[in-house]
DNA sequence: ATGGTGGCGGGGCCA
C-alpha cells in the first residue's frame, strides 16, 4: 500500500531551527511539512537548503514575526497566501497549497493562529476574529472530494486532557472557554483531530513554555493539530507527536505532529 | 512568583 506522511511544526524561527529541521527530515523523511513561525521574509527564505533536502516549497513570510510555509516532496500546484475572508489582516499566518501525489491531489494548509497575548486584550479579540474567518473558510473546504489536511499551531488546548493542569489554566490564554469553543467549532463542522481520533485518552503535549523549566516539569499543552476532512480521514493510518525535537539543544518550544495516510 | 526564557534586532515586542 502506498502511503504519504504529513507533519506540522512551529519552528520558532526557521533559520535558527534549520539544522534541526533538515537533520530530522533525513531521519524521518516526511513527504509534506507544514511550518509556522518561520520569522523570515520571502526574499531570505532558505530555499537552497530545503530544495537540496528534496522539497518543493511554498512560503508566506514577513519580517521578525509569524510566517508559514509548506515543504513537499511532490509537486506543489496552486497556492493561496493569506486567510480568505481576512484580507484586512496583513500578518503572515495562512498558506494553502494543492499537492500532486502520484495517485491524485491533496490540499494542505499551514495555519498560525494568533496567540492572543492576554484574555480581554485587543490581541485576544484578534484571535477570536481569526478563528471566525478560519471557520468560514474551512467550512467551504470540508465537503471537498479531494482530501484536505489542515495543520498548524492553533494556540488552544481543546479539552482538559490536552493541558497539564486544566483547573489552574481554565480562563487563561490558550485555555479559555471562548477559545476552546472557537476551536471546537471546527471539530463540530466534522474536522477530525487526527492525533485524538487515534489516541482517544492519551495525554501528550506539543508545546512547553521555555520558562520555569516547563518541559522538565511536564507543563505542556497540546495546541498543534493536524485536522482532516472526511476524504482525508478515510485515508488516515496513524498520527503521533514526535517529542524528540523538544529535547535538542536550543529547541523550538513546539515539537512536530505527524500523520500518515494511504495514497 | 506579574517572574521566568527565547528570537529578533540591537530597544522593546511578541510568544
Amino acid at each position: 500500500m502506498n502511503q504519504f506522511s504529513v507533519a506540522t511544526w512551529n519552528v520558532n524561527s526557521l533559520k535558527t531551527r534549520l539544522a534541526h529541521l533538515t537533520d530530522w527530515l533525513r531521519v524521518s523523511p516526511v513527504d509534506i511539512v507544514l511550518l509556522q513561525e518561520t520569522k523570515c521574509e520571502d526574499a531570505s527564505f532558505p530555499t537552497m537548503e530545503l530544495e537540496a533536502a528534496g522539497y518543493n516549497l511554498s512560503f508566506h513570510g514577513q519580517k521578525s514575526y509569524n510566517g508559514v510555509a509548506i515543504l513537499s516532496k511532490y509537486p506543489i500546484d496552486e497556492t493561496i497566501t493569506g486567510l480568505p475572508g481576512n484580507e484586512g489582516d496583513d500578518q503572515a499566518r495562512y498558506i494553502e497549497s494543492v499537492i500532486s501525489l502520484p495517485d491524485g491531489a491533496v490540499r494542505v494548509a499551514s495555519v498560525y493562529v494568533p496567540n492572543g497575548s492576554e484574555v480581554g486584550s485587543d490581541k485576544f479579540a484578534h484571535k477570536m476574529r481569526f478563528y471566525d474567518a478560519l471557520s468560514t473558510h474551512l467550512s467551504s473546504l470540508f465537503t471537498s472530494e479531494e482530501p484536505v489536511i489542515i495543520g498548524g499551531d492553533f494556540n488552544v488546548g481543546a479539552y482538559p486532557v490536552d493541558v497539564y493542569d486544566p483547573k489552574a489554566l481554565d480562563g487563561t490564554v490558550c485555555y479559555h472557554a471562548d477559545e476552546r469553543a472557537k476551536f471546537r467549532t471546527l471539530l463540530h463542522q466534522g474536522w477530525c483531530d487526527t492525533y485524538r481520533a487515534l489516541q482517544p485518552a492519551m495525554q501528550q503535549f506539543s508545546w512547553w513554555d521555555y520558562r520555569a523549566n516547563a518541559y522538565v516539569r511536564g507543563h505542556g499543552l497540546r495546541i498543534d493539530y493536524l485536522l482532516t476532512n472526511p476524504a482525508a480521514t478515510d485515508r488516515l493510518i496513524s498520527s503521533h507527536i514526535d517529542e524528540s525535537l523538544r529535547q535538542k539543544e536550543k529547541p523550538s518550544d513546539h515539537t512536530p505532529v505527524v500523520a500518515t495516510f494511504s495514497d
